[in-house]
DNA sequence: CGCATACTTGAAATAGTTCAAAAGACGTGG
DNA sequence: CCACGTCTTTTGAACTATTTCAAGTATGCG
């Protein structure tokens, strides 16, 4: 146990190393983290609106939402968090959430206490700003996404959101020859983008019938990148990963 | 002119205030930032997409816009800034930036040199962490946006924007009688809606002839603070501001 | 006073929703 | 390993919110 433990914070140092640059000491003061990690069911929701945090969850597996939900009962995904992301990083400095944290499928998440987390960025300036800067990625990622669901049709959304999520299974090692594991549901996938499960369903069989991309149950097939990233009118620019790997990666 | 800057800072303190807690020599630090102010004309783009930052703007006077473009030359707008909001700080650790900050009216803006506040986050661990909550809060309007503009229907979204902006100048002190200054055209308030110019002219007609608030060339009257906050589902708890002004201050 | 820009209104077109029902996948227990 | 119930996906048809196009009216500026 203490062996995964430490791979996953691994996995989350990985991640914070792709944007900012930490000296031995800090790294190793991340990699020394105090977390307990944790199985979470299927359609379990492990954070809940209201909540006061005491720690943050870093997603070692599977796959997470971030659901908001409005007066009228409609639930709305503002996120969609990949292995390695520290979902709700941002808890440290706001404890107090409006939104759900749900698990789409049964995955693996790691609790690490803010204490510890306020500890290092107080002793650590460096750690403070990578860990700014890592929810700022989450938070371009936000700006990127209103701007797709208040100013694009139907099947640039769904283009764009599918690159996105490929360019980000890309830098965790993920996409292999165009195919990366999304295990959501239409229903799901159609909250994320601001569609009705009937009209993403159209949308998902018209990206498959013109070959550009196709979704099964539980991951996606990109055939033609060039097409879909230019529906999508994706620029990985806002996701700020150096070697963003395009349609390259996807054929390699 | 020193005197300006003096008060602006004061402002900006004051915003930060709101969510943190500082000691006077961090007050002080904060207050001793150097700045330039600049005037800037209206409908000008003083950041530009693309540009590496190497200052962030303070909002002084003005109403400023982040505009973000789609590849087929939609703009969309994803972030408002009001008086004594830090438009870009997050540009402090993410200075590549790929939308633009556009002064929607004529505007003051306070130049803060990026190295001047990342000295104050190495030696003061709790302005860091101020910087970042600020930041945080950003991200959580910009969540609140993709709900709104994802999975509400044209009138909601209007009303939602209209309480949040109403709440966000009451916390400055800058609503009175129901009344804040919104300088902005409809086509750019369409933008930040994710609406067509006509169609907003036609919701904001509805909610004047229903008697629930006024838009005019410059300013927002508020007539039913009640109607508007229920039609747009408001709940002022994302913008995490402690004695968040509802209907009472609107009709103080 | 005249030009430019913003706002307003109408009518026709359409993208996306809603409702409804069938078909396919999946796990469970017999 | 099959039968059953449940959940997800798929498809059709009618409907409607919003867009698009187009023209007219204000409003502000030089």
């Amino acid at each position: 146990m203490k062996r995964t433990v430490q791979a996953a914070l691994a996995l989350y140092l990985d991640r914070l190393l792709l944007r900012s640059t930490l000296s031995g000491e800090e790294r190793d003061a991340i990699l020394a983290l105090p977390a307990k990690a944790a199985e979470i069911e299927v359609e379990y929701d492990f954070v809940r609106v209201g909540d006061r945090l005491t720690h943050a969850c870093l997603i070692v597996d599977g796959l997470v939402g971030r659901f908001a939900q409005t007066r009228n009962g409609n639930r709305g995904i503002v996120a969609l968090y990949l292995p390695g992301d520290m979902a709700d990083l941002h808890s440290v400095v706001l404890p107090h959430v409006s939104w759900a944290l749900h698990a789409m499928t049964r995955s693996t998440i790691l609790r690490v206490p803010h204490s510890a987390l306020r500890d290092l960025t107080e002793r650590y300036p460096a750690i403070a700003t990578a860990f700014w800067r890592d929810c700022m990625i989450d938070a371009a990622i936000l700006a990127q996404w209103v701007v797709n669901i208040g100013r694009k049709d139907a099947v640039a959304r769904v283009a764009h959101l599918l690159c996105e999520i490929a360019t980000r299974y890309a830098a965790i090692g993920l996409l292999e020859d165009g195919r990366f594991a999304f295990p959501i549901t239409q229903a799901n996938l159609a909250d994320a983008v601001g569609l009705t499960p009937v009209h993403l369903n159209r949308v998902l069989k018209r990206l498959k019938d013109e070959r550009i991309a196709a979704k099964d149950q539980d991951s996606v097939m990109v055939f033609d990148w060039d097409r879909l990233a230019s529906i999508g009118e994706f620029d990985t620019a806002y996701l700020h990963i150096e070697n963003a790997p395009g349609p390259l990666a996807l054929t390699a």
